[in-house]
DNA sequence: TTGACTCTGTACCGATCAGTACATTAGTAC
DNA sequence: GTACTAATGTACTGATCGGTACAGAGTCAA
């Protein structure tokens, strides 16, 4: 069957799962065979640098999601409603707890030397954004920042939290109290 | 060299490095080999169980550390002190952020289903603790929980940051705000 | 109808995986 | 010294690892 029964994209968004429950190294090439569907030969063939080209896609596709989603609007329009935005993207990416955050996962371990820069990026431009959000609500510049690191590893922190407890709902917990914090 | 030369807890200690850098299943028995200097034989006379008993020694070891310097602290004595103490040995453990939380990276891959329960009432545990003397010091009962869990979470987090943005500074400022709004 | 191109399954590669078997060594107890 | 045990190194197992090679199948334009 040459021609693309699935496209490119759904591809990413299951690989995207697989990295997410089994981390880079747990995840194996049969793993994603059985996910997908696709032998090695179609995996090969539309990722031909192998596992590390098909993990740095999905965070291509995650980094994407989230300039396009959150990023850019606290940008271009810095106010109460965009943070707000913020907060109801974040629950729903993250499906209020039930989900965990790949860039998290490559971070703690060794495979974030693998993929340093998009790591890095990813927090960076998502602190950066907030903290000119914050800043431009009302919160002083040095306390706008702070503020919004600590919102941002709030986050990863409850992802956590809400995994090591089996307790989705606390998630959403955390989630309302950093609103309150950003937006009162 | 059949005496002990080196102690089960200095075996422990290095395979928590291990575990701590390269995850569960990035860790292979060739890394451990090479970082403990023990060939499969003696590994496996401490080990009997493999590489899953000698994560769950590691897991067994920190949580011990855990409840003997910081919840039984917490428990025993919750008072503003007992807090500080929680905060500098928590800044301590992690190497002001140069070091991980391995029941955090357990807990966002499936490993955490292998050690379901130990990640579980670890962060269980915290909590509990942390809520109790924060109600102790005088944060109505609510709140205390709620204050416990940001806390909690917001270490996590801060580990997830300061290893993302390989800003270690980044850990020991959120940890100082998290004192604030602790007990001021 | 032909040739080029995309996509796929299968067979295979050497390397490494976790784990086992076992003989050997060094020390202790007597 | 002798018997016992804890500790170790080495060699090995079958399974799985990521990756490659390649032939075939389907689709398209000419």
């Amino acid at each position: 069957m040459p021609r693309p029964i699935t496209e490119r994209a759904d591809i990413v968004a299951v690989l995207g799962e697989v990295f997410r429950t089994h981390g880079y190294e747990g995840t194996s090439l049969a793993l994603i065979t059985q996910a997908t569907g696709l032998g090695k030969g179609s995996l090969y063939h539309f990722f031909p640098g192998g596992k590390e080209e098909m993990a740095a896609a999905v965070l291509a596709e995650i980094d994407g999601w989230f300039e396009a989603n959150v990023f850019t609007a606290l940008r271009d329009d810095p106010s109460a409603a965009a943070i707000t935005a913020m907060f109801d993207a974040v629950d729903r990416y993250f499906h209020s707890g039930g989900r965990v955050c790949l860039v998290g996962v490559f971070a703690l371990s060794d495979t974030r030397d693998r993929f340093a820069q998009v790591v890095r990026n990813y927090f960076a431009a998502w602190i950066e954004a907030l903290a000119a959000a914050l800043q431009a609500y009302g919160h002083a510049k040095g306390d706008a920042h702070a503020l919004a690191v600590d919102i941002t590893g709030g986050i990863q922190g409850a992802l956590v939290l809400a995994r090591a407890s089996d307790d989705a709902a606390l998630f959403s917990h955390a989630l309302a109290r950093l609103k309150v914090r950003a937006i009162g």
